[in-house]
DNA sequence: GTTAGCATGTAAGGAGTTACATGATTTT
DNA sequence: AAAATCATGTAACTCCTTACATGCTAAC
């Protein structure tokens, strides 16, 4: 009945945390920002937009010419931008510092990546390493189940669960790296900034066009 | 209502055409065999196993004692068996050869992958095919979208999509290879043996232990 | 003047999970 | 004797999609 998602939740109060945004925009930002893993329809998002507001996290700004430089995209339809308000603020704050089993899950972990940025140097490292972990588990009983199979299944089976052990493979040298990196407090060039600065989110782009994942 | 869930449905009528089996190990089978990444609970076999009852492609065979040599394994449950019919068997090839959009998919492909061995060729470099130029696809949109969001997202996101791209990128190389692969009629020492063969089935094995993926 | 994109929503349904209910048998 | 594994099943619920409904504006 309520319509609290979880990953849907917690990226919408993120975006939303950026900038304020209105419902379609947001939803692009959904599919290209996010890291592409999801596509979410308008049938989920505007239902959750509901119920976030319900829940006195969002309100509504009836946005039609205010604050807008440019004249020409005031007449474009009503609009509704929604704004994170404090209380949403506290909210997406609070899921951000959840280091449960649930946040390095397949579902969560892209999403609570995207914003490692907010996140605390000592969650995102939680995080990283409790994925590790889980992948290396999974990797496991891959062996396990390989070494039993073999021979049992045919090439095109074998050829898959290969492909697919080193998919995991791959992604836990990934996750060796960033903790590596994260270790070193952001050695290579790349700069993270810590759990501040709001001031890398996104600055009002209304230019953007076609951005869908089809 | 008809529990007809497409993946689960086509991934049963595959496992049941190698050999019989009851709703246990057909879980176990779903796990591990075909290629780990998918994990199916008890909640939706069983309903997905009544409807195919219902639709007369398998048939229920209360075995007991009879066929297994061993008897210490006659009594443990209940056990229901379930064998394919010959309506199954023409409802699972039916299905090998559907060529639509849906089979290149995500959640479709890999399954459709996993029983390439009872699939056509011409079938089986379709469906690579497609597969491959839907990830070219999704390619170009995500290169896209890069070029017009760099500077505007943060080094965590970008990271994000920086991975999520080199993961796409990578099994289309995998992709080009297989097909390859098939155009040269299996060259490189591995042997699919074409689209007969049922022989490289899986033969009774009871001795299985601890094959989930948790 | 019609196609494509912008913009918001709802109702119905699909595909699966979790939690529960039950009970045998094997291993520790 | 307790814990794990084997084995089958149901009811309620979650989360998301598709299809529909509506209407405006920009570009071709």
């Amino acid at each position: 009945m309520s319509r609290r998602s979880g990953v849907l939740e917690f990226a919408v109060l993120g975006l939303l945390r950026e900038s304020p945004m209105h419902g379609y925009e947001l939803r692009k930002r959904l599919n290209t920002s996010l890291g592409f893993f999801r596509a979410f329809s308008y049938g989920s998002l505007y239902p959750c937009l509901k119920e976030l507001l319900r829940q006195g996290w969002l309100v509504e700004e009836q946005s039609g010419a205010a604050e807008e430089s440019r004249p020409a995209l005031t007449g474009r339809r009503a609009r509704i931008v929604y704004r994170l308000t404090a209380e949403g603020k506290e909210r997406f704050e609070e899921l951000l510092d959840q280091t449960g089993p649930d946040a390095w899950e397949d579902e969560h972990f892209g999403v609570r990546f995207a914003f490692f940025g907010q996140t605390s140097r000592d969650v995102r490292m939680r995080v990283l390493e409790g994925r590790r972990s889980r992948l290396e588990e999974r990797l496991a009983t891959m062996r396990a189940s390989l070494a039993r199979t073999r021979e049992k299944v045919d090439a095109y089976t074998l050829e898959l669960q290969r492909h697919g052990m080193e998919s995991v493979e791959r992604e836990v040298r990934w996750l060796n790296e960033l903790i590596e990196s994260e270790r070193e407090g952001r050695g290579e060039g790349r700069d993270h900034s810590g759990s501040e600065n709001p001031e890398v989110g996104v600055e009002q782009n209304d230019t953007d066009r076609n951005t869908d994942i089809t």
